[in-house]
DNA sequence: GCGACAG
DNA sequence: ATCTTGTCGC
């Protein structure tokens, strides 16, 4: 029954949704909390994880969520998890969370309970930390949430605070020469937000990584490119490879829509809510 | 009408 | 995010 999340919620939403961010916020810790992220070669890591959401073709409420771990340094997956779910809030710039969030919590809760010898001591998110423009991306969201360092780790540049993809942004990334190459990210506030990184060699686009949670930038940088055997860090490259084939497995090819069904529209102003709303007080 | 827009 | 196969190059 494919549905299709449409459309923008209602302000009311957007507005206890920014309350939210603002409140969690004041709870994310970006210093270096662990003893491995100040060891220059991260003596004491032994478990990466990852997370991913993918989705349906022509259909954006049906998706697979996934979280993988890896062994460090060897980078191979000692536990996946990959789960369908049917997502409920639509993708609105700035708030990714609101809809992609509450299944990651789950799966590392599943985790928790299943297997907690294996929660891995930090995890790199598909999206931002601090680099987001109330201060407080996914990667925040997940890592206060859970407790798990988190890293932001995003494939194109989140225009925040005045940070621009334009010409002089361009520049700067063909000035990038090797693999670890760096520059960093200052907004109109004069604080460094995130951090622009040639992953390897030969890789043209950028990741934008910076602090999720209990991490310091340096480190999140240092581990980032740590964990890159492509451009696309390992533990977020392989929970985004298995929740696609987990789909493929799953769907074995795309069906045809639902007559009558195709559309969900919002619920204009006023009416009840049309979804959860996913706040911490209703999760804690 | 046009540009912007993490996933 | 997804729509999309093969193909050129290291």
């Amino acid at each position: 029954m494919a549905r299709e999340a449409v459309g923008r919620p209602p302000e009311e939403t957007l507005s206890l949704w920014k309350r939210e961010q603002a409140l969690l916020r004041a709870r994310v810790v970006t210093r270096d909390t662990e003893a491995w992220q100040r060891d220059p070669g991260f003596s004491g890591l032994r478990r990466v994880g990852g997370v991913d959401v993918s989705f349906v073709k022509g259909d954006s409420v049906s998706a697979c969520a996934s979280l993988v771990v890896l062994s460090y340094p060897e980078l191979e997956v000692v536990y996946e998890d990959c789960h369908m779910v049917s997502l409920t809030a639509p993708y609105v710039s700035g708030f990714l969370a609101f809809r992609e969030l509450p299944f990651l919590v789950d799966a590392v809760q599943r985790l928790r309970e299943e297997e907690p010898q294996l929660m891995p001591q930090v995890l790199l998110v598909d999206g931002n930390g601090v680099l987001h423009h109330q201060g407080f991306g996914v990667a925040c969201h997940l890592g206060v949430l859970t407790g798990l360092p988190c890293i932001g780790v995003a494939k194109k540049l989140l225009q925040v605070d005045g940070l621009e993809n334009n010409a002089r942004h361009k520049e700067k990334i063909r000035l990038l020469q090797a693999g670890g190459d760096t520059f960093p990210l200052m907004g109109d506030s004069g604080a460094i937000l995130g951090m622009a990184l040639k992953s390897h060699d030969h890789s043209t686009k950028p990741l934008y990584v910076s602090v999720g949670h209990k991490v310091s930038l340096e480190a999140a940088v240092r581990l980032t490119r740590s964990c890159c055997r492509f451009r696309i860090p390992e533990p977020v490259r392989q929970a985004d490879i298995r929740s696609r084939d987990y789909i493929r497995r799953t769907l074995g090819g795309p069906r045809p829509p639902a007559p009558g069904q195709e559309r969900q529209e919002w619920a204009p102003p006023g009416s009840p809510r049309a979804f959860p709303l996913w706040l911490s007080t209703e999760l804690l």
